[in-house]
DNA sequence: AGCACGCCGACT
DNA sequence: GTCGGCGTGCTC
């Protein structure tokens, strides 16, 4: 009897990490495809994965092949696993099998017990409405046996998570399990909160706050027990190996979280699509402001719904712009900049009525950064190309994209100065100058500078429900899918910087935050208002947002995507080149630039190569970024190009380089 | 990605 | 002398 040959996924890049092995025919016998393996390379021993027979005929002549090592019986990866593995490692061009260690959880000798909370199962005192009623009853008659994927667009306190908790319900009824994604680990409390009271299934959490063993040890019962569970996690969960899946959900579907920016690119919501396809059940995407992509794949089908109205009678907010132009040079608005005479006025009636406010601003810190009066040396961070930030209570500069910090200087470097100046605010200023004017009222931060933990982010979310805060200012962290019952203002400061942004997605951006922003407000019936301050109130943005027409922004916004042939009409791949040299990364970049250039011309025609440039913060942490984009509306061409490039492109050491599949930010 | 090997400059 | 930084080549 021979040894045979097989096809190891291996955690290493090497040659695309597939590798050929034998094995004993003992061994052989027992091997199944997705059996994780021990094998040798070169002087180490390193995971691997069977993938499949070794097609290599050529390799076996040379007795280089070695044997595989061991057999880990503690996870075996299923066959629709398997299939979506090599799936990504296709579309995204990255090595399945780092994907598959990538995506595994760590392996543990001994898992603790695994902790779940136990749905009470309570029946729910709240009826549908037609709208809500109308869409369980069409995908119900859909059937849940097969491949099917819809978009739920739905204002902003639509009752979204009703329709979802009847759908989900009907699987469990069905001894089906359901996994629900969400795009932050902050908002798994209150969907637990949900779910756990009207569910009678146990429900496992997946996020980063759960530990090892749990995540090894969810992962392990999920291979063993099939019985009817609920899945309540972010991106990565989109992995775990769900017996007996019925259903998958994913809110705030046009949420940036669900991208992966490092190792293999993914967007989690694609990736459920594509599991729902392999696993034949239906996947509901659900968003108040979908992600142009996936409104225009959704707009002409029958499976997609618009919910234009907001249930239990509340209605949409007013919104009203405030402009904000010439305010810091008048004497009684410049103690009071970033905010204007009249949102100050807003603020005290709302908290004489015993209301709560909410402020919001995308920035951190004191001042954006430090700038000397005389000579306008502006500080920057050594190791990046960047400026530091200004916090003023721990008096300090310090740098966003690095560790870098130092305390506040007392004069110029440069010209010995001492009038330094703060330009820009964030939340630290946007706090302090409502600390002034209400000083008597309760101000709080709600941003990554102040909570840092789980248990803080509950604690302030609690003590803001028991009214035991007036005003809470926060940033990206407070305009994600909470219900704050007593607010009935919102403030939103400084969103004119993201109106600037130089990518095709600027506009996109910005009517998503401030329609999330914006949803925050009256949820409970009252007449509610949203104060919108901007130096740009011409900008068409803002009557989308003011009408809450969101059709009407997505029909004005793809002639512009057409025009400029950006995605959803053309689809992107960028490829980044990152080294310690900026003359390296320059060179290499330009370098293969011009090979995709020459290959576009004789083989794929349909593919358009730009660049390469420089990345936005071209350098961060010392080292320099360049890329190289790449866009088509043919997308075989644009695979198969890429396919070519990564098959004979072996980049120097120096270089690390990175693809990035349908990117969100041109970084 | 690791790991080894080999080259070179710097430091006791 | 020899320690250590980094450029280069190799791994089924």
């Amino acid at each position: 009897m021979d040894e045979q040959y097989f096809l190891v996924a291996v955690n290493s890049p090497f040659n695309n990490s597939l590798l050929t092995y034998k094995a004993t025919p003992e061994m052989a016998n027992v091997l199944k495809r997705g059996m994780l393996l021990k094998v040798p390379l070169g002087k180490r021993m390193i995971d691997g994965c069977l993938w499949g027979p070794s097609d290599s005929e050529r390799l076996k002549e040379t007795s280089k092949i070695k044997f595989i090592e061991k057999i880990e019986s503690e996870v075996c990866l299923s066959t629709s696993e398997c299939e979506l593995y090599q799936w990504m490692s296709n579309y995204y061009h990255y090595p399945v099998g780092q994907l598959v260690f990538d995506v595994l959880p760590p392996f543990l000798k001994r898992p603790r017990k695994l902790n779940f909370d136990q749905g009470e199962g309570k029946v729910l005192d709240l009826e549908m409405n037609i709208d809500q009623e109308n869409v369980v009853k069409k995908i119900s008659e859909y059937g849940f046996d097969r491949f099917s994927k819809w978009l739920i667009h739905g204002v902003t306190g639509a009752g979204k998570t009703l329709i979802y908790l009847e759908l989900i319900k009907k699987q469990i009824a069905l001894k089906k399990s359901v996994l629900f994604l969400l795009p932050e680990i902050n908002l798994t409390p209150q969907f637990l909160k949900t779910f756990q009271t009207y569910l009678d299934v146990p429900i496992y959490s997946y996020n980063s706050s759960i530990s090892n063993s749990d995540k090894f040890g969810l992962w392990k019962l999920l291979q063993e027990d099939e019985s009817p569970k609920m899945i309540l996690g972010v991106r990565s969960s989109i992995f775990l190996p769900i017996k007996n899946l019925g259903l998958i959900v994913v809110d705030e579907e046009h949420d940036q979280s669900f991208k992966q920016d490092e190792r293999c690119t993914y967007n989690a919501r694609d990736i459920a699509i594509k599991r729902a396809s392999l696993e034949k059940l239906p996947v509901i995407l659900g968003s108040a402001t979908p992600m142009v992509e996936t409104y225009k794949a959704f707009i002409e089908t029958d499976h997609y719904f618009a919910l234009k109205k907001r249930a239990l009678d509340a209605k949409l907010p007013t919104v009203q712009l405030v402009d904000m132009r010439g305010r810091s040079k008048i004497d009684s608005e410049r103690m009071i900049w970033p905010y204007s005479r009249e949102s100050i006025v807003k603020i005290r009636i709302a908290l004489n009525k015993g209301e709560q406010v909410l402020v919001f601003i995308n920035r951190l810190g004191y001042a954006n950064y430090l700038q000397c009066n005389a000579c306008g040396h502006q500080f920057s961070c050594p190791n990046c190309s960047t400026n530091l930030k200004y916090f003023k209570k721990r008096n300090e500069l310090s740098c966003q994209t690095c560790e870098y910090k130092q305390s506040a200087p007392e004069m110029c470097p440069e010209c010995m100065n001492i009038n330094l100046s703060p330009k820009g605010f964030g939340t630290e200023k946007a706090y302090e100058i409502l600390k002034e004017i209400f000083p008597e009222k309760i101000t709080e931060r709600f941003d990554r500078d102040e909570i840092k933990t789980f248990t803080q982010l509950e604690s302030v979310l609690e003590k803001f429900h028991e009214k035991k805060i007036d005003i809470l200012v926060g940033t990206q962290m407070l305009s994600k899918g909470h219900n704050f019952k007593n607010v009935n203002l919102v403030l939103i400061l400084g969103i004119d910087s993201q109106l600037n942004f130089p990518d095709f997605r600027s506009n996109e951006r910005v009517y998503q935050t401030l329609t999330q922003v914006s949803g925050r407000a009256g949820r409970f019936g009252k007449e509610a208002e949203v104060l919108v301050h901007t130096l740009a109130p011409e900008n068409k943005i803002f009557s989308y947002l003011k009408n809450h027409t969101f059709d009407e922004f997505y029909e004005d916004e793809i002639p512009m995507r057409i025009m400029c042939s950006s995605p959803p009409v053309k689809k992107l791949i960028l490829i980044y080149f990152n080294s310690k040299s900026q003359e390296v990364a320059i060179k290499e970049s330009s370098k293969e630039a011009n090979g995709l250039r020459a290959l576009c011309e004789k083989h794929f025609k349909q593919v358009e190569i730009l660049g390469p440039k420089p990345s936005m913060i071209e350098k961060k942490v010392n080292k320099f970024t360049w890329s190289i984009m790449i866009r088509s509306s043919d997308l075989n061409q644009l695979h198969n190009l890429i396919s070519t490039f990564s098959k004979n492109y072996r980049p120097p050491h120096t270089i690390s380089l990175k693809i990035d599949v349908d990117p969100y930010y041109f970084d």
